[in-house]
DNA sequence: ACTGCGAATCAACACTACGTCGAGTATCAC
DNA sequence: GTGATACTCGACGTAGTGTTGATTCGCAGT
């Protein structure tokens, strides 16, 4: 609705000041229990002054895990780019994505855990999900092609499989024993042969 | 608040209206956007008197539940109960799973999958999840003393990943190509030794 | 056949949260 | 100083939840 022009200040530390107060909230309870007036009283403005720096609830959302989504493909960029049963590069990858998910809990798990009804938080979802699906498949297939991984089911359909588990193993937990658990179900699935 | 006696008809015949009208509902949107004046419309009584029969929306979605509950673990008793590295059983058992959570995709993803903030449903959730992970444990640990598996990350963690992967991809599609994914993974992640 | 009591019903109310409108005030550009 | 544009908010409309209190229904007991 009311979009701001190009300024650069003054509103500008509103709009930061309604992002901070919503870290921190968000520090101990979902979106969904967070009300726009407690956002809002955050920044020093009034519930009406929130609709001039944010469409809603779930645009504040989208401008806080906009921030991370590069940290998180950093996270991973670099077992995804490498190729054959090197199980420390993805040790680490994994233990890095966990730092993220302790740091931001409630909100990673709002936008790629929980099937949230808003149509942006869904996109934002399924835009990560697949960016990681797609690569995690490109590097079982190279792996695959190379001899390093047995054949299986799909490249994509494993991926996606392994993907999902691990936001949901992370989301519940994000303590180091559970990467060591997920280092080993994904090794096994990639390149372990059946039993 | 306002809970019925020992009745057995009549107002009977409401409440079975109502779950009746929230089964019907619930096969295109999830309860959080279904009002309560929409299921007591369906079941031909005013909001007040739903009150009446339910202390909430909650408590519909729990009787709801509760029913489709038993058949969830009679679908998985029998790999849980068996051991070595069958993997008809545990397809078997994947099948039928898929085919429940095809039916009552949006019922089972509220109450397994998203993390609501309703105590209640925190507490099902938790309930059958753990119920799962136990007996999933207990067989791994089984299949490990045998020799059939391989020694890992302990039982309950591998446990708790699997089962929380198996209900997050299956509420995400049901098909039955997941299925052989899942079979897979599983199958690796338990019995097949790493590369 | 009535009467009494619990089962069942709902209009009306109180509350909370969301989002909008329109009339304002601050701020800076010239 | 005089616009224009950034920013602000009181007051309003809407949608949903849950409660109260009066009322009617159904039937068991005499």
């Amino acid at each position: 609705m009311g979009r701001r022009r190009q300024g650069l200040s003054k509103g500008d530390r509103r709009e930061r000041a309604i992002l901070a107060t919503a870290r921190r909230l968000l520090a101990d309870r979902p979106m969904s229990r967070i009300a726009i007036d407690e956002l809002a009283a955050g920044a020093g403005i009034s519930r009406p002054s929130f609709y001039f720096y944010f469409d809603s609830k779930v645009g504040v959302l989208t401008a806080l895990l906009d921030e991370i989504a590069g940290q998180m493909a950093a996270d991973t960029g670099d077992w995804l780019a490498g190729s054959g049963a090197d199980d420390e590069s993805l040790r680490r990858s994994l233990r890095t994505s966990a730092r993220l998910w302790r740091e931001h809990g409630p909100l990673l798990r709002q936008a790629l855990v929980e099937e949230d009804p808003d149509p942006a938080l869904r996109a934002f979802r399924e835009r990560i999900l697949d960016g990681f699906v797609v690569k995690a498949a490109e590097r079982i297939q190279r792996d695959r092609d190379a001899g390093f991984a047995p054949p299986g089911p799909s490249p994509e359909a494993l991926a996606r499989a392994l993907v999902q588990m691990k936001f949901t193993v992370l989301s519940s937990a994000s303590a180091d024993d559970v990467v060591d658990t997920l280092v080993t179900i994904m090794q096994r699935a990639i390149y372990g042969t059946c039993g």
